[in-house]
This record gives structure tokens, C-alpha cells and sequence, in this order.
DNA sequence: TTGATAGGCAAGCAGTTACTTGCCTATAGT
DNA sequence: ACTATAGGCAAGTAACTGCTTGCCTATCAA
């Protein structure tokens, strides 16, 4: 179970959200390519680190997983907490209290 | 419509989600009200001027509604917000992308 | 009118965050 | 072996955040 906290936190983030996007619609990307893709796709310029910092935030709320490859490092988006902020956060706040 | 990234900095700080489960379980209480129930029933001690300026930020997020009664202004949840969030970022995200 | 209560305003401060800069490691191609 | 590529590490910095402090205004009750 991730922290909620942490998960609010790395969606606080405009940078982050747009990262987010962008594995949303390709999955499997290393850091590179979401850096090149954020500028041309999302008219969102970042450096590599910066989106590398980004990443690792990300990783550690439990958003993004990540598989080594050689050289080449893949970042995947992980829905699951999404789906439990939703689950303590939205459905149960507008009827009912636990 | 509210800014997305407004409400995931509202919703990231663990005592602005103790006002809003105290709101969940108790609507229209005023400032002081929040600041004694968080402490005795919430475990939550924080100052008066600390809630208050939590509550403006809940209040431009949109989370929060108030309205003034003579010298109270009582603090109303709105979870409108938390369902556009969910509609943006929680529902579509799993299997398809717009 | 006086005093108490509910709340607001604004400056200051310590801790955090997002980002840069510079350098370093590791894998891969030639 | 040498060079380019993919990425990591860590210190520094400017801006932001959460909170405090001190004072001020407005409403109500006596």
C-alpha cells in the first residue's frame, strides 16, 4: 500500500502530470525518449535530469515501475494507486463516511 | 472548472485531508470549530491561523465552499472537484486515452 | 459602551521542492 | 582499446510551503 500523501504529491506536479500523459500513451519508454517526446508532443521542455528526478518521485509513490535493459533503462506506468486514491478519495467521500 | 494541479496541492498535505475528513463527517462548521474537532477527534493538534490559511487554500481549490453568518463563516465540503479529478485521471487512464 | 468572541492581514522563518551544473559509471558500437 | 550513448550522483540555488507571531477588524452579549 502506497502512501497517499506521496501519490498526491507526485500528481501536484504539471511536469509530472504531463510525464504521466506520456507514458499513458506509450508505454515502455526510457528517459530519453519521454525528454524528447515531452518537447515535440506536450510543448514541454525539461531537461534530462530534471525528468529524471521526476521519474524517480514518481517511482517511489508506486506511479511508474521501471526494468533495466542493458543500457537502456524502461519506465511503465502503474495505475494502482490511481485506483486507490479513487477508492478512498472519491467514491466513498459524496455518500458515505467509514 | 477548477485547476487540476490545485487540487492535488490541496490534497497532498496530510492536514488539509484531516479538514476535509472532518468536513466529510461533519458539514458547515466554522474555523474554530475545525481547529477543536481535528485536535479531540482527529489526534491533529494545529494552530487557528494555520487551519484558517488551509482552508483558503481549500477554498480556491474548490474542495471547500463558505458562507458568513454574522460573525461565523461556516465551512461547507465540495467533492465536485474530487470528481473531475477522478473523471480526469482515475477512470480513463486504465484502458483508453482521448 | 465595554469586553469577549470569531476571524483577517501580513511579515518573517525554517524546511522543502524543482531545477541546474558538473562530474562520474556502465553499456554498446567500431 | 576508444568513443559515444544512457543514465546516476551530489552539491548549489532560487522559489515555494507550512507555520508562527503580532496586531487589527467585526460582530454579539452584558
Amino acid at each position: 500500500m502506497v502512501d497517499v500523501g506521496d501519490v498526491f504529491k507526485a500528481l501536484a506536479d504539471p511536469t509530472r502530470r504531463h510525464i504521466l500523459d506520456e507514458l499513458a500513451e506509450r508505454d515502455d519508454q526510457t528517459l530519453f525518449e519521454i525528454c524528447t517526446r515531452l518537447g515535440t508532443k506536450h510543448q514541454f521542455t525539461s531537461s534530462r535530469q530534471a525528468v529524471s528526478q521526476h521519474l524517480e518521485l514518481l517511482e517511489a509513490a508506486g506511479l511508474v515501475r521501471t526494468r533495466r535493459e542493458g543500457r537502456y533503462k524502461f519506465h511503465t506506468l502503474d495505475t494502482t494507486p490511481l485506483a486507490q486514491i479513487a477508492e478512498r478519495w472519491v467514491r466513498t467521500r459524496p455518500q458515505e463516511n467509514p
